[in-house]
RNA sequence: GGAGCGGUGGCAGAGCGGUUGAAUGCGCUGGAUUCGAAAUCCAGUUGGGCUUCUGGUCCACGGGGGUUCGAAUCCCCCCUGCUCCGCCA
């Protein structure tokens, strides 16, 4: 969410931010709608400040004319009740216009809100203007030293690789029609060493986050509340990538929703706090379950493992002051413990500068992570696919968008501190996300007769084992 | 799922229709006292919006609606916590 402040002062700064993000959002109906809101809202308060102090001069009068009433006898009394009515009723005349001018905001309201979420985060300046994810810039690559990037896998290694799918059919990692039979399209069971794998790599992850980079673990909530979506700014505009238990229908109290991603629940952790500048920066890393509709993507990447309704994430947040200098050093950190994750796994991955159309409504910058994935890509005519990036995380840069939503703020010195209290900044990545990171950890260190080497840190989370097949 | 009791400022905890945005205590900040500290005393200490900003004003006592000239206080709905019973991984 924006600052109203912020948007009267330069709407032009939103109205570009919006059309180069390419969301269509009718920001000078909102400016106006302000200025009408604040209107009626100034003169609303001018007539209950003279409710307020009618009330005040009234309230005794009337106490005192009711306690003369109870002595009083037959003339007297009527006489004191004609009083006590003539007092009442001036309030009560702009009681009538205090409700008349509530009525006119209210009217107004509800299309303020709307606009007003879902107009984005103008897109840093440094963020290169684009339409689409074909738009990104690639800003770095990296691939362990037995890997050239411009050589072909089979140049590389000396044998045409097998796609993911090809090897978890091979050793039995996944089930994918028996998941089918039992959740529909785009599920899988994973078995054996295919789960093994995925818990090493989780764990792994997460002892990473935990034990070196000093990240507090967490588990939090995945069936949320419509007001933690909104306040991480899932909604209103993802609304449709969520899935949605709908409790009132049965009678609950509220419709609860899935959520997408650790996010939600570690950013709603301090939602409506006012935190300590001393404890600052807050460093969190969950690791839960994820679940997405993936409503639109209907045929695209259907097969394997790569698109699907369900997965676990390691996912880190951090929240610090508001001050932009801060915030581009977490940025860079975060996604340096995700650089060094991957070089430790042996995975050639490249860090892409995300364009202004694809950064999403909430992020004012947006790095992807891509690891190498063989088995993507188009294929030859002999069948073999020429390998290309998959994304397997995403660096995001929030500025105070999503803590204005969640209303998480601090103050020097904390609750006894003195001066205002400042909106927090937010940022997150994604540590480990699986099973799509087993795509390249499959693929990229499999052997010729298929068997799959099991990078060295992954070994201890697997009993010592470092081989598949 | 049933029954009962609650939700008030950073915390604890009063108020239960009228100068109450809120007693009191703790905490915190400043001052006095002291060589200094403790103790003591005095003062200050909720958040947010609008504004013609050394000021004015409105809103908020879980959230929303209602009654009333006036609501933290009465009524309704929702959320939520605790206790007991039931069920249960």
């Amino acid at each position: 969410m924006i600052d109203l402040k912020a948007l009267r002062e330069n709407p032009d700064l939103f109205i570009t931010g919006a059309e180069q993000k390419g969301v269509d959002v009718d920001i000078p109906r909102l400016v106006e709608l302000d200025a009408q809101i604040r209107a009626l809202k100034a003169e609303q308060e001018s007539l209950k400040a003279q409710q307020n102090k009618l009330a005040k001069e009234v309230g005794p009068q009337i106490g005192q004319l009711m306690g003369k009433m109870k002595s009083a006898t037959g003339e007297e009394k009527s006489a004191i009740q004609a009083q006590v009515e003539q007092i009442k009723s001036a309030p009560a005349a702009l009681k009538a216009q205090i409700q008349e001018l509530d009525e006119k905001i209210s009217a107004i309201e509800p299309d303020l809100t709307t606009i007003h979420l879902r107009i984005p985060q103008p897109a840093d300046s440094d963020v290169p203007v684009g339409a689409s994810a074909d738009d990104n810039i690639e800003l770095s690559t990296w691939a362990p030293n037995w890997w050239d990037k411009n050589k072909s896998f089979e140049a590389n290694k000396g044998f045409k690789p097998r796609t993911h799918i090809e090897l978890c059919t091979m050793h039995n990692l996944v089930d994918y029609p028996r998941g089918v039979k039992i959740a529909g399209s785009r599920s899988y069971i994973l078995t054996g060493d295919g789960m093994r794998l995925h818990q090493a790599i989780l764990r792994y992850a997460f002892d990473t986050m935990v034990n070196i980079n000093g990240f507090k673990p967490m588990s939090v909530p995945v069936l949320v509340r419509e007001e933690a979506m909104i306040g991480t700014a899932f909604f209103p505009g993802g609304k449709d990538q969520a899935y949605e238990v709908n409790e009132t229908s049965r009678g609950g109290g509220q419709d609860m929703y899935l959520t997408g991603t650790g996010e939600v629940g570690l950013m709603g952790i301090h939602q409506d706090e006012i935190l300590d500048e001393a404890e600052l920066p807050l460093k969190m890393v969950t690791v839960s379950t994820c679940f997405r509709r993936e409503a639109g993507a209907a045929g695209k990447d259907t097969a394997g493992l790569y698109r699907i309704h369900q997965f676990d994430k390691v996912e880190q947040v951090i929240i610090d002051v508001a001050d932009e200098a801060t915030s581009r050093k977490h940025h860079q950190s975060m996604m340096s413990f995700v650089q060094s994750l991957l070089q430790t796994l042996e995975l050639p991955h490249r860090l892409l500068q995300c364009c202004t159309g694809d950064l999403g409504t909430k992020n004012a910058d947006m790095i992807d992570i891509e690891c190498w994935m063989p088995g993507r890509g188009d294929e030859d005519d002999a069948g073999t696919p020429a390998g290309d990036y998959g994304e397997t995380h995403s660096a995001s840069r929030l500025y105070d968008y999503q803590c204005r939503r969640l209303n998480m703020r601090y103050r020097q010195g904390g609750d006894a501190g003195k001066g205002p209290t400042t909106i927090c900044h937010s940022l997150n990545n994604t540590v480990a996300a699986s099973p799509r990171i087993l795509i390249p950890l499959l693929e990229m260190h499999q052997n010729a007769d298929g068997s799959v080497n099991i990078p060295s840190p992954l070994q201890p989370y697997m009993n010592g084992q470092s081989k598949i097949g």
